[in-house]
DNA sequence: ACCTGAACACCGTTCAAGT
DNA sequence: ACCTGAACACCGTTCAAGT
């Protein structure tokens, strides 16, 4: 209750990354600085290097952060349910922060939650009787497909102001709407679905759907 | 052929953008900064300013040089083998240049090579049956799922010396190796083939062969 | 154990100036 | 048209020092 520790309420790898995970979320993952982050936690930029070896690993702290809010669903025996399900706890917890989901790829085997959903998704391709060296890859396969689902959702935009983002997506546009609909009939004709996305959750579902059919056929057993 | 022409070759947008792509492609693209490059062209490093607005402009040449390289394959008519060779095509330009692959989706609809790609996924989709929307969300994919598979190739090895590559490689599998195969069964039981791949052609294959067959599941025609 | 202060070698970029 | 030079506001990080 001291007014010190109201203003620098205790550093801690934990605090710090999850004002890190802030700052990535409202101004971007560039906006992370060791400097900024400093500022923004009331201390000198050296105070982070007591909890951080190094920058490598505060944002692999923040990609930890996200992994700590994945939860691992409980196995049905059908492995398309569950292989969908691995896949879907991985986005739920990640499209909070597409800022931070591709620094999830380089942590998942460090993290137990990221351990446990490999080990789901590779039990549930061996189910589905594929070999030892096509299951590992498709396994790596889902969580790629989760994080540019999830990066993809706002493309480029995320983590830039509200006005900007929308400026950006009119300049899109035009600039598909100033092809030749003789060159480029497709494009132009589907200009509207290329720039904007009305419905996340739907977009979200199709990207799981599209990984789940792709091993369903190329399942070697049935 | 006087010797100051040999030492500096005459800038030019192209010229800057080729040298920082074996920057990259050696080094790591964050090996590519104005002053390395500059110094690495025997140049200023505000004579790079010239030739492009800013660093992002840059870094969009490098894209776009990649994107120089795609050949686009002639239509069958057969959609399967359509959207199979577009995914191929953008595969095999970005192969070259994994660290630069991430930043292609940015400019794909800015360069003629990218539209036309793009136009042509669409035109296959929409013939496979899809709607617009799904058509659009779908090219997408696939465009992202050429970028990641690239990229997944090395993961995070490309642009890294050699030896350096060597040991990460072998800490990882060490880091697998240590895990209680009671807990984790199927991850030891799959360590070899997380960590190494010995046939990158296959791998990018799987990788085709697993949005194709994604694709055709979700088709609504047939 | 936890944090500060000064210093170092880097960044991207602006602006005025040279040829 | 094309490039240089000096300057500015930033980086990540080391190292010695404080409490």
């Amino acid at each position: 209750m001291s007014p010190k520790t109201a203003e620098r309420p205790a550093l801690s790898r934990n605090v710090v990354a999850d004002r890190a995970l802030e700052l990535a979320d409202s101004e971007g993952i560039e906006a992370v600085t060791v400097r900024r982050l400093a500022a923004e936690l009331g201390v000198t930029p050296m105070a982070l290097y007591w909890h951080f070896r190094t920058k490598e690993d505060l944002l692999a702290g923040l990609a930890d952060r996200v992994l700590d809010d994945a939860e691992i669903p409980d196995p049905t025996g059908e492995w398309q349910a569950d292989i969908r399900a691995a896949l879907l706890a991985l986005i739920a917890a990640m499209r909070p922060h597409p800022q931070v989901a591709p620094l999830v790829a380089q942590r998942i085997l460090h993290h137990p939650n990221g351990r446990a959903l490999t080990e789901r998704a590779l039990r549930t391709l061996s189910d589905a009787g594929f070999d030892k060296e096509p299951a590992a890859h498709l396994a790596m396969q889902a969580l790629r497909a989760a994080i540019s689902a999830v990066t993809a959702d706002q493309v480029d935009d995320s983590g830039m102001p509200a006005e900007e983002r929308e400026a950006h997506l009119r300049q899109k546009q035009a600039m598909i709407g100033a092809l030749s609909p003789q060159q480029y009939p497709a494009l132009v004709a589907h200009a509207a679905a290329m720039t904007y996305c009305p419905d996340p959750d739907e977009f979200f579902q199709l990207a799981v759907d599209l990984y789940v059919a792709g091993v369903r056929g190329l399942a070697p057993s049935r």
